[in-house]
DNA sequence: TGATGTGAATTTTTTCACAGCA
DNA sequence: TGCTGTGAAAAAATTCACATCA
C-alpha cells in the first residue's frame, strides 16, 4: 500500500463532510455506495474507492459503505478523533470570522489562544479564547498545549510571527497572510491565498474557450 | 504549446506577487534569473520556466528576466490588466475582512456590490460598495456589469445565492460556504475551504512520520 | 449479482538534459 | 559562457478493468 497523496487527504474531508450531512438526513442505517457518494460529489468513483484503500478496506462488497462507520474511520484516520488545540495569531475581521466559525468546534478544533499586538484588545476574551501578546507565544503554547497556529496577520508580520511559533515548538501552521513563509522541514504548512483564487477566475474569464 | 495545468496559473499568481517585491526593493532595472526566481520561492527552476514557456518567451538568454517587463506579461496573461468588477454575498466578519483587503484593489479586482439579506445593512455602503438585497442580484449584476462573485454566506443559503448568480450571468464563482455547489459546466468555480485546511494539518500531525 | 479493492494503463505534472541563442 | 526554452524522461495522480468476495 503507498503513501497517500496530499490530494486524497483534503478529498477524504470532503467525504467526512458529505457522510456528515448523509447521516442526518437519511440516518445510519442506510449504506451507500462509491457511485452515489461520486454522483454528489462530482468525483469520479474509482478515484474514492482509490483514496480509502490508502488506509485499508471500509466497506463490504456488493453492499457498499455503512455511513456511519466510514465516517469513524475516516475520522480517525484524519486525526479528528482527538482534538485539537489552535491558536489564532492576528485579530482583524478574518481573524473574528475564523472565531466564529462553529464548524471547528463540530470537528473538536479549538481556538483556545489568540495573539495580537493591539494592547487595547490584549486580556480581552472572544469566543472564550483570551488575547495575548505575541510576545508571550513561546510560554502560553507551552501551558495550554497548542497544536496548530493560525496567521491572520498582515503581510509585514507574518514571517516573525511565524517564527515565534516555530521556536515554540509548533508544527503545523495555517496562513493566510498573502506570502510565502519559511518554515523548518519538519513543521507543516499550508496557504490560503485569497488572490491566488480570485486571479485564476481572472484568468479563465480572459483565456480563449 | 500545449494547454498550461492550472497549477501553473496559481503559481504565475505567486511569481508576479513576488515579482511585484522585488521591484519594490531592487528597482525595475536588475534581472533576476530563473534560478534565483525559484531559490526565493522554493520551487524548481525548471518549473518556472516551463510554466512561463506555455504562453510565450519572456526571457533573454545568458541573462534572464526583466522584472517590469516579466511582470506586466504575467499581468496580462492573468487578465489583470483589465479591471473585473466582484460583487460579494454575505455580509458577515469575512466579508468585512475581504473588502477590507487592499490587495484586490492593487490587481483592480473591485468589490462594487454586497448582497446580504440582513435588512438593516441592506442600502449601506461598506468600502464604497453599496449593500443590496439577493433578490436584486440579477438586475445589479447587469448595471454593474460583475464579472466575479464571492460566496461568503452560511452553507445552507449558499446553493440559493449562486443559483441566482449564476442566473445573473455571473460565469466565476468563489466560494467559501463549506458546501459543494452545482454549477453549470461554463461557470468556473473555485472553493475555499477552510476546515479542509485544517484537516490536512490535523493530519499531519497525527499520521506517523 | 453487485459493489469493493487493487494492479495495470493512461494521463497529467514535474523534472531533467540539452539545443540554441545573446 | 550563461541562461532560456523545450522535447524527452521520470514521477505522480487519475482512471480503468477486473478479480474477489458477500
Amino acid at each position: 500500500m503507498k503513501r497517500p497523496p496530499e490530494i486524497s487527504i483534503s478529498r477524504l474531508a470532503i467525504y467526512l463532510r458529505f457522510l456528515e450531512d448523509y447521516i442526518k438526513e437519511k440516518g445510519p442505517q442506510a449504506t451507500i455506495n462509491s457511485r452515489e457518494l461520486a454522483h454528489f460529489l462530482d468525483i469520479n468513483h474509482h478515484q474514492i474507492r482509490k483514496d480509502l484503500s490508502y488506509f485499508g478496506k471500509f466497506g463490504e462488497r456488493g453492499v457498499g459503505y455503512r455511513p456511519e462507520e466510514l465516517k469513524e474511520k475516516i475520522n480517525n484516520i484524519l486525526g479528528l478523533d482527538r482534538g485539537w488545540n489552535l491558536c489564532l495569531c492576528g485579530m482583524g475581521n478574518l481573524g473574528l470570522a475564523l472565531l466564529a466559525y462553529q464548524g471547528f468546534r463540530l470537528m473538536r478544533l479549538d481556538i483556545v489562544a489568540i495573539f495580537d499586538s493591539d494592547k487595547k484588545k490584549i486580556g480581552k476574551v472572544f469566543q472564550g479564547a483570551k488575547v495575548y501578546s505575541p510576545e508571550s507565544i513561546a510560554l502560553v503554547a507551552k501551558r495550554l498545549n497548542i497544536d496548530i497556529a493560525i496567521i491572520a496577520v498582515p503581510q509585514s508580520a507574518a514571517q516573525k510571527i511565524a517564527d515565534k511559533l516555530i521556536h515554540a515548538g509548533i508544527r503545523a501552521i495555517l496562513n493566510f497572510a498573502p506570502v510565502k513563509l519559511n518554515v523548518p522541514r519538519n513543521v507543516k504548512l499550508r496557504n490560503v491565498d485569497l488572490a491566488t483564487e480570485l486571479i485564476n477566475l481572472s484568468y479563465f474569464l480572459s483565456s480563449p474557450k
